[in-house]
RNA sequence: GCCCCCAUCGUCUAGUGGCCGAGGACUCUGGCCUUUCACGCCGGCAACACGGGUUCGAAUCCCGUUGGGGGUACCA
């Protein structure tokens, strides 16, 4: 048995979309899982949408979620570049040849002679499939035409008749018929060469044994394995996808919200939940566990355990699993993370990294993205900054000024450590007859000037003494 | 129109003929815990699209219908 030799090609439009990456991990667990080959190669057949920063993008993209090449296009690093219009002198010579046994033929047909072609068909009821008008044209026409300067493409001739069988690892058996294929674009009349012509050709020449797509090119794998065959190429094995859709049964895409991965990244998510998240999407190992670290999904993932429909993407259930993943860091690993993604933000607190470790243990429960960090512990960091709604709360209650006091007093007299601090605070409440949700809130306002922050005792003993103190005076003066 | 794929709770799914009066997770929801919010714990709502077969027996196999999706380009 080869070894497993499997790739990712995406086409360098833009931010790399979620779906994406989510082929690419199925793509890479394949080829981990049996301990083969993963390649990268951008294909930048369209020149129009060629878009080089892309390029950069979808490696760092690649590599923020966990998934590394061993071939294909590398950050300064050594890997081999796979640059799929770097190649067009080999897919010109495949043309040639094609050309040249009569398995490919040019044509001068029109878009628009073509266009009313498949108006035909169409209302015929018929497939629509080429005519091959320039395969039955006479030599000496044929010849005129290219003297005149005519613009030409080259077709590929398919058979006549038969099928073509993909044994689709996630779909099994899948049949297309020939007849009903149509001659179709190898390369067009610019002399660039198509997608589907081009595929083959790089994935044949890179020995890709295990092609792992998208659904949406399941109908254009009998072209392709047409070209794997003209080329005397072994034909890969395929596995399609299946495709990733939004709450509305839509195809993915922005008015869904987030559909790259770096907004996700920029949204506080941590990799490795997202990896996680995504490999749930069309794959299940058991009917329990579903949180799985990398090399878990490594060990257990196998193709032919992917679910072959359709799946919506759930950002809720992306939310929860990664509150999971970062309750579950260790806590110098947490702040680290932090720091490196305040920086990121901009936020001044990120240079006050050890602050931000004494913050973890108070907050690592209550978020579940890095980005919820700041809202709960900013009052932490600097000056508190009373939220108008909760200051109305406490100075609502005519006893707000008595609450302040008391706690006040108790804190001033008590040793700074978290359970004299409670305490302490407990005692004011007995003094006063209160139930300590009363108090507590009180308190709680004036210290981080929200209804809804770190643990009380906690947050206080933090802050220190005098600050703590500071604080409850200032809002008890604030009082009318 | 034609070709192809898909079909279990709202969502992700387990289920490969009897273990399923269908299991887990997210969401929603009742309760407990509790200084707020979370976390955690206990409980609840909620599904085999429909119709025919095959079989002693079907969520599981076959056919059809319906629905959803993809393709049908000198896009990928």
């Amino acid at each position: 048995m080869s070894p497993v030799r499997t790739r990712f090609a995406p086409s360098p439009t833009g931010l790399l979309h979620i779906g994406g990456v989510r082929t690419a991990l199925f793509a890479w667990l394949h080829a981990r899982h049996h301990g083969g080959t993963f390649v990268l190669r951008i294909e930048d057949t369209d020149e129009t949408r060629e878009h080089p920063e892309a390029i950069e993008q979808i490696q760092a993209a690649l590599a923020w979620v966990g998934i590394d090449w061993d071939e294909g296009p590398g950050i300064g690093g050594p890997h081999a570049p796979y640059i799929q219009s770097e190649r067009r002198p080999r897919h010109l010579a495949v043309a040639g040849d094609l050309l040249a046994s009569g398995r490919a033929y040019r044509c001068y047909c029109t878009p628009e002679e073509l266009a009313a072609e498949r108006e035909r068909d169409r209302e015929a009821g018929r497939p629509s499939v080429y005519s091959r008008r320039c395969l039955s044209r006479p030599a000496d026409e044929l010849q005129a035409l290219e003297a005149s300067g005519a613009p030409s493409v080259i077709r590929l001739r398919v058979p006549d008749e038969g099928v073509c069988v993909v044994d689709d690892l996630v779909r099994g058996e899948v049949r297309f018929e020939y007849a009903l294929l149509g001659d179709h674009v190898i390369v067009r009349s610019g002399g660039v060469p198509t997608y589907n012509f081009v595929n083959p050709i790089d994935d044949a020449d890179m020995q890709i044994t295990h092609v792992v797509r998208g659904e949406d090119l399941l109908s254009s794998t009998p072209r392709q394995v047409l070209i794997y065959e003209a080329l005397g190429a072994p034909v890969p094995r395929f596995g399609h996808l299946p495709l990733l859709f939004g709450p509305d049964r839509k195809r993915l895409s922005k008015r869904h919200g987030a559909t790259s991965v770096e907004e996700y990244r920029d949204a506080g998510y941590l990799p490795e939940a997202v990896m996680n998240f995504l490999a749930l999407l069309g794959w299940r190992f058991d009917d329990q566990q579903e949180l799985f670290s990398r090399d878990e999904l490594i060990r257990l993932f196998e193709i032919e355990r992917v679910n072959p429909s359709s799946a919506i993407f759930d950002a809720d259930k992306l939310a929860w699993m990664n509150g999971v993943y970062l309750r579950g860091l260790e806590a110098d690993d947490l702040a680290a993370r932090l720091v490196a993604f305040l920086g990121s933000t901009g936020s001044p607190i990120a240079a006050q990294p050890q602050r931000v470790r004494e913050c973890v243990p108070l907050v690592q429960e209550k978020i579940a993205t890095l980005a919820e960090f700041e809202g709960y512990c900013a009052f932490l960091f600097g000056p508190v900054r009373l939220d108008p709604a909760a200051w109305e709360r406490i100075a609502a209650d005519e006893r707000a000024a008595e609450l302040l006091d008391t706690a006040s007093a108790a804190l001033a007299g008590a040793v700074w450590s978290l359970e004299p601090i409670e305490a302490a605070l407990r005692g004011a409440c007995e003094e006063l007859g209160v139930k300590p949700k009363v108090l507590f809130g009180a308190v709680r306002v004036a210290i981080t000037g929200r209804t809804v922050a770190p643990g009380l005792f906690e947050s206080v003993e933090l802050l220190g003494r005098e600050e703590s103190l500071a604080r409850i005076a200032a809002a008890r003066s604030a009082l009318v």
